[in-house]
DNA sequence: AATGAATGAGGATTCATTCAT
DNA sequence: GATGAATGAATCCTCATTCAT
């Protein structure tokens, strides 16, 4: 990496920090480049040096949130500490992706949204092929998790382990995201926290799969 | 129900109707008032009439989608027919759901959003009242649902039925929003639509809790 | 009077005192005729038939206003009780004045406002000559208190009679109107009611006047 | 003082310069941005990069027409020319005023209009606070004025001199406001100008503090 | 005589984006 | 390389007024 691309890379990160924090907490729409330039101090003009517009920034940290998902489920499932379950293993993937919810859901959100399937079309808008390759990689490596302890008679899958893996991703997506967004109502109707809750749901879930 | 509260209703379901289009194809966001009003075939200013304003709008269709649910799901349940079972019961459900996705995604996603748990709060805008009480009560029919297969020892569930009728909802609910979104996804992968992939999904789903 | 011309008054006077309320509350600007047709219990077309429009409902209201300042100032002047002084009489008239204030804030404004004074436009908007007179009337009674005073040697004025009631009439008005206005910054700074501060400011007016 | 700076109170005073006109002309109520923007020949977004909103134009313009008076009266007041008596200065106090209602009728009005008393309120309003301060000022130069008269036996005032001052500043304020919307009716009726009639009030005004 | 129904004409404000320097 | 400056295009909402019945 040459240094004008480290520096490139720098006022991305930071452009692309300060994005994420608004974000976060009042959503993509209802942050504006005006307050994403004065949070990142730089100038309005210099985010659009960085980035071609406000989606190019969405779907960077994008991005970068599925790839720091990636190689958290990565080390978890190539995890060979003797004393690490199966069991405890997927536990561990269930919290990564609860953990990416609490700390941006908007990246979760957009995760989820439909991706074109055209390669062509994909290429047009820069980043989001890359965000289908990742996606692809996240879902892999669930498969080859299910895959292996299969082989262990752990699970008890149906032959395509990417397709089960795929939907396992799926319902977890949904309970985490719903778990998030119902958190009040949760709280309110079974008198214990979001996090309990989800973790029964975690483990109903399991049985699918465990024998 | 006079002739001018027909009128009115009539008017109100003219709008609703424009608008839900436009938000099924465009999103709520992306919809403006004024394509609402070109749509319906009314001036803008009558819109307002008819609706407080745009919110309201969303929340008439909101309510409305889900007293549609909520009618069909008691019909499911009630069902005395001979001939249908409980797991017959569980699929028609997961259809009722599904088609609920597909006529109007926004009101599937807005009736997943937190609502506000404070009756004073949910009072102070009609319709939000309105829309926890159906809510609740789709749950309870669920909670029912799985009470009675439990009794009969179809379904095996835990003692707090009404809080798996709740995951159940929010499991089914997540898995719907998502095998929509990611439907491109789904054909190319796993060549089948979406629908024969939803089914397998609801099939694993009642393995859950099917002995 | 017949039959119908009663009934007409007595529409316009609840739909003007409707106003009243609302004008002085909210004043004009932000005072709608959807809230005064409520407020008077007629639908909002009605409003359209008993007065041109809301414009007229002002003025309407402007000219009562008056009539009653008119018709309280002609009980002073003509008040032969043995015991009132023309001071005492002086004060009375200063009161009237802050009473309508106090009632009815935009009318007082607007009894300020700038008139029409080619006969020919003011007969253009009904009311407004009658205003006109009216307000004419009210200079003369204040012309002709102050020149009675003057020839019992209470008052020392000018020739012109009609000119000095004239100034009279727009200190006190505009002396009314800003102590009003002014009266939070009044009792802030010196610690006083508002209206012990105008009876100041009545004495100090009185002194250009009286020997 | 900065380029930037200059350009920015440049392009503030061209907006505020078109806006000033035409408040004058058909009051602020009726003067929208976009004609602000039209007659100040910017776009109309670019009025939003100068001013917060609407009312930020007005307070900024009746800000700077009280500093204008501040300063004249400061002038006044302060005049150790030895020919300038302090009847001379008297007038001219008045016709700074009279000047200024001339000038920008709106901002004379607007000065009058009731002020947030406490600090704190004021505060969350930028200029607010600088106008009441402004205004605080002008009554303290009347005042140290008056004060000063009164020292050299020539003006008769009971001991508070800032209450004075205030009711001396309202009814001026108050005649100046009338004379001029009745500047018609003064003519018709009195065959002068509104300015020779104003002139006479100040004259009467000045014999309640004058020995 | 009364009104339900409908709307045209605005009006303030927001914001992503461009471009000359 | 960085940005100050400017704006076009929307968007939601308000309201006085008209008119057929």
């Amino acid at each position: 990496m040459t240094k004008a691309e480290k520096m490139e890379l720098f006022h991305r990160d930071n452009i692309a920090n300060a994005a994420e924090k608004l974000f976060s907490i009042n959503g993509i729409e209802k942050t504006s480049m005006d307050q994403i330039a004065k949070e990142a101090d730089y100038s309005k003009s210099t985010i659009y040096v960085y980035f071609k517009n406000k989606e190019e920034i969405v779907l960077y940290l994008v991005l970068k949130g599925m790839n720091e998902i990636n190689t958290s489920i990565e080390e978890v499932v190539d995890d060979k500490t003797a004393g690490t379950s199966d069991v405890q293993k997927y536990y561990q993937i269930c919290h990564i992706l609860a953990a990416l919810y609490e700390k941006s859901p908007f990246v979760f959100s957009r995760m989820l949204e439909s991706i074109e399937m055209k390669k062509e079309e994909r290429l047009m808008v820069p980043l989001l092929d890359d965000i289908y390759q990742v996606g692809e990689s996240i879902i892999d490596k669930i498969a080859e998790f299910l895959e292996a302890g299969k082989n262990k008679s752990k699970f008890d899958i149906a032959d395509d382990a990417k397709k089960v893996s795929f939907i396992y991703w799926m319902m977890l997506a949904g309970v985490i995201m719903l778990g998030n967004k119902k958190s009040q109502y949760i709280e309110c109707q079974f008198d214990e926290s979001k996090d309990e809750f989800l973790e029964q749901v975690f483990g109903m879930m399991l049985e699918i799969i465990n024998k």
